[in-house]
DNA sequence: TAGATTGTTAATCGATTAACAATC
DNA sequence: TAGATTGTTAATCGATTAACAATC
């Protein structure tokens, strides 16, 4: 029901936290929870969360609070994780490999269809599964096989190149673990993940104690 | 100079990303920079650089703007990336050995000296130099080496009973990459890896385009 | 009905941006 | 000196919190 463009990407960062949590409480058998209980538990204020909230509908009941059941399905909803996603994962080093091991992606309806690397003597082996393919047929294999994500775990250097690629052949997003900001042309969303950065935010925190 | 306490988090968020660019400028050769031309290249106003730099002291020259170097320098010194940080990682699994590898974080000053993994195939292995010790063992090996930041890879099951014993034994920070949140007592710093939302955001985000 | 809690408006707080005097 | 650009104050913008009428 909220005009859901122009939300806030503060809330939408949120968002995730709350569909972690809520899973919590199916787990522990919780079916309802006031926006107060789960301020408590979540540590931010009730108002926060009732806003929150409020920007997609009117998920909660007045007098009762909210079911956890129903609103943790919204949230889902909400997120897009009711549908699935292909994705590939340029770079089987060891990060790439890390992240094609990761089971709980599939599990969320990321599929993670090929992994390609430009070293030859990976190319033939599998990761969990998952075929390494060499780089120079990425783009043939972009062609045959529309992906909607690209999960790049390769080096600065290499990065930007292979984003030129995989913009050509119609890339919806990028997830990025190379210490580059990539440059994206209208339509196709970049998450930078800079691994490097939260460990100097730490380093600065720890020497503030 | 500037009242090192109560930085707002969000100019520390941003820290890390003027270290990047700005060392980018350094192997650029450039030794000069106002803050017009970087918030060009970083997309930020130039009002903001300005702000964000003056919390920590004057760095700049009127009519001239920044050295490069010297601004660099004074971000490396307030992020606290001078000193060497001694580190442990929790965890020989796939992300663990991958983050083990991940010789950037050595290059900054962020130490490995010891693997820990509750499997007793892997114990006893090396990963990049890295001895692998038994879970088991870790007490008695903070005992004897005082650490500063320990890495969690492990599954959430395991997370919190791990940070009690790191607790126990005075580390500093914790840099958490298993899926729950961790309670930390007064003093110790943690800083969570969410990877699950990171990509939760990516679709949401696809979604909306 | 009385009690509880939402949805939403209004108030506050803080972050970002703009403006400009200081000064290299 | 004139031009450029900082450091810093003031204005704006938006996010968060508080308050409360609506209502289950």
């Amino acid at each position: 029901m909220g005009a859901e463009n122009s939300i806030s990407p503060f809330v939408v960062k949120r968002l995730p936290r709350y569909y972690r949590y809520l899973g919590g409480l199916i787990d522990k058998g919780v079916t309802r929870v006031s926006s107060k209980e789960l301020s408590e538990i979540m540590n931010v204020t009730a108002s926060q969360i009732r806003q929150d909230f409020n920007q997609f509908g009117n998920f909660g009941q007045q007098g009762y609070g909210y079911n956890v059941q129903y609103l943790y399905d919204e949230v889902k909803k909400i997120l897009g994780l009711v549908q699935h996603y292909s994705m590939i994962i340029v770079g089987a080093g060891n990060l790439g490999q890390a992240l094609a091991n990761y089971d709980n992606f599939t599990r969320r309806g990321f599929v993670c269809a090929a992994m390609f690397d430009s070293n030859a003597k990976k190319v033939g082996k599998k990761v969990n599964g998952i075929d390494i393919f060499h780089s120079n047929t990425l783009e043939c294999y972009l062609e045959k096989n529309p992906t909607d994500i690209a999960v790049l775990a390769i080096p600065e250097t290499q990065a930007q190149l292979v984003a030129q690629v995989l913009y050509r052949h119609n890339i919806k997003a990028i997830w990025n673990f190379s210490n580059t900001e990539l440059e994206a042309p209208e339509g196709v969303c970049v998450e930078n993940v800079h691994l490097m950065d939260s460990l100097m935010t730490l380093a600065f925190n720890v020497r503030k104690r």
